[in-house]
DNA sequence: TTGTAGGCGTTATCAA
DNA sequence: TTGATAACGCCTACAA
């Protein structure tokens, strides 16, 4: 039903090479080819056939994006940077979502591999390194932030070490001594324990003690649960209470508000609030949220067009840095509660 | 660098077409062949060369996925899914992007089409049917929500109508008189016309007077600016305002929240809110947002699944129906304020 | 049950 | 500048 290269050529009256040099870009043609073949192939609303040429030219034009799980918001704009970038340069984007698993990581990329993929993007740090060594043997751009950040001199750490720093300070300088860092049971993922490591280090010398609690569940696409205020309640109203919740993520956080809420704690009174990942609703929540604030655009741009360079385009500008995290200071944070710190 | 089938087929010591049959489960293969082909399979980290095999066999196993507008995070659970069910049946999944433009739609679907994707899924209603026919004359299988809802004998409009309804009912009775549907300006997109016309019809005989409200900005990602407040201000406060904001979108209502806040007008004490599409986000709020929720999960499922039903999977299961949106009240919705409502 | 061989639609080489 | 032609890697009718 598709028309094919043959039939272009034979309604321009021209031969098949003429087509695909004309119609690809690459190799000599007369003006006049060039006007006949193109009014054929609208004519016939002729598409090359991808997988032909790509079997042919070893290029399938197609870069992977391997996410760690797919049901964080947090990709989205991520994903968008991607594909609008790769879009603009004639490349499609396949997407494909680890779940947070090995197993499914591995099968996934050698789907992507056997769909001959020009590049990837591995927006969490890879789990099993031979298999993406092979990729990279396989003539496949392979980036995660991890390398790139490592290659461009500017190790991972750094990203958001400042900001964190930043917001210990001035969590100590109002008066708070406990923080309670909240995150999701036993997670498979390794940022929570990145970010924990990032703010332990932090509170070092500010006189802030540092404490890490589990909350039940799994997943970021799980649903909340009465635990939660349970488990919050315990927390902030024992005798040495932390007087900072930090919650991990963007997604756990309204899961924690509504807990305090059920709880009757109030922010920043009672309690106050810090949280990994910006969004309008941070903004827009009463007290508005403080947050530790990604780019995760300027990460995606950073990310897609080194990829876009090493792959050879042209025009896609030199690679980016990935910016550093930010903290964004709101209403949530507070002075502490008079008596929570002893003198 | 990547290993070939003749490579395989020598290193097992059987021909290339017993490779190919036992890799690929058709045709005939004895168990020796079989263990023998798997074992250098393995060894030489062997994967069948999509292109080659498209090429040959008019199936890629990639899936399409159009979507609107990848910056709205209603689309991530739909992605997921989408995603998820596909991979489960070895398809591939290439995102497409249109940003609510009928040029950018057409680029996009010729750039799936060129891939030779075997299925389509539409987020969104197409813009450009012509194209999107040529599309399944070339033997893809197209799915977009209307179509769907329409083959399977359920418009489009009652997925929606019920639920506006119910909220309207409920408005009514709590004595309210006037309702503004507050949605972004001059948009290229149609959903808030649809949504639009809803609410009118549905507010009709009920005594409530609707009334529709064009922010500025033109697009679900655009941030919040000071004139927002200014236009809410003065809405609300003018002699005859609404008791009633109604958001287009989960995007637009926490920059409507945050003007509301910024004019100090109190949720729902002064004015009552529900936006279209629920979120963590919104059941965290104070006061406790009313929405009106799609379940775009079992949407993906039953788009997706309808087009794995006509690729021939086997096993994917009958297509199912998308389910109609509901009412959740909540707690920003409360009775019109004193005076409103002239006896 | 297995192997041989031809061709899917495109592009690169080469001779004209 | 153009056209004929040989691959690219795989699948499958067909013959053995």
């Amino acid at each position: 039903v598709r028309p094919d290269i043959r039939q272009v050529a034979a309604e321009a009256g021209v031969s098949t090479a003429t087509v695909s040099r004309v119609l690809s870009g690459r190799g000599p043609a007369s003006a006049d080819a060039t006007l006949a073949v193109r009014a054929a192939a609208q004519r016939l609303h002729y598409l090359p056939s991808a997988s032909a040429s790509s079997l042919r030219t070893d290029r399938s034009m197609i870069i992977g994006v391997l996410v760690p799980n797919l049901a964080n918001p947090v990709f989205l704009p991520f994903l968008r940077t991607v594909e609008h970038l790769a879009q603009r340069y004639g490349y499609s984007v396949i997407v494909a979502d680890t779940q947070h698993s090995a197993d499914i990581e591995r099968s996934q990329l050698d789907r992507l591999s056997a769909q001959q993929i020009d590049g990837l993007i591995m927006a969490g740090r890879p789990r099993d390194l031979d298999h993406v060594h092979r990729l990279t043997e396989a003539g496949v751009v392979v980036t995660d932030p991890v390398t790139f950040t490592e290659q461009e001199g500017y190790p991972l750490r750094t990203i958001a070490a400042a900001a964190v720093e930043d917001a210990c300070r001035h969590l100590a300088s109002l008066g708070h001594r406990r923080l309670a860092f909240v995150a999701r049971g036993h997670s498979r993922r390794r940022t929570s324990g990145d970010r924990w490591r990032l703010i332990e280090s932090s509170c070092r010398g500010l006189g802030l003690e540092p404490k890490r609690v589990t909350l039940g569940g799994d997943g970021d696409d799980i649903e909340g649960d009465t635990s939660m205020a349970v488990t919050l309640d315990a927390l902030v109203c024992s005798v040495e209470g932390p007087t900072v919740i930090w919650s991990n993520s963007h997604v756990l956080a309204p899961l924690v508000l509504e807990g305090l809420t059920v709880s009757a704690i109030d922010i920043p009174t009672d309690c106050s609030f810090v949280t990994f990942g910006d969004s309008l609703w941070a903004r827009a929540y009463r007290p508005s949220i403080s947050v530790i604030s990604d780019d995760l655009d300027a990460a995606a741009t950073a990310l897609t067009s080194s990829v876009l360079h090493r792959l050879g385009v042209t025009g896609a500008g030199p690679p980016v840095d990935i910016p550093a995290s930010v903290y964004r200071p709101r209403m949530s944070v507070g002075p502490a509660p008079l008596g929570s710190s002893p003198e």
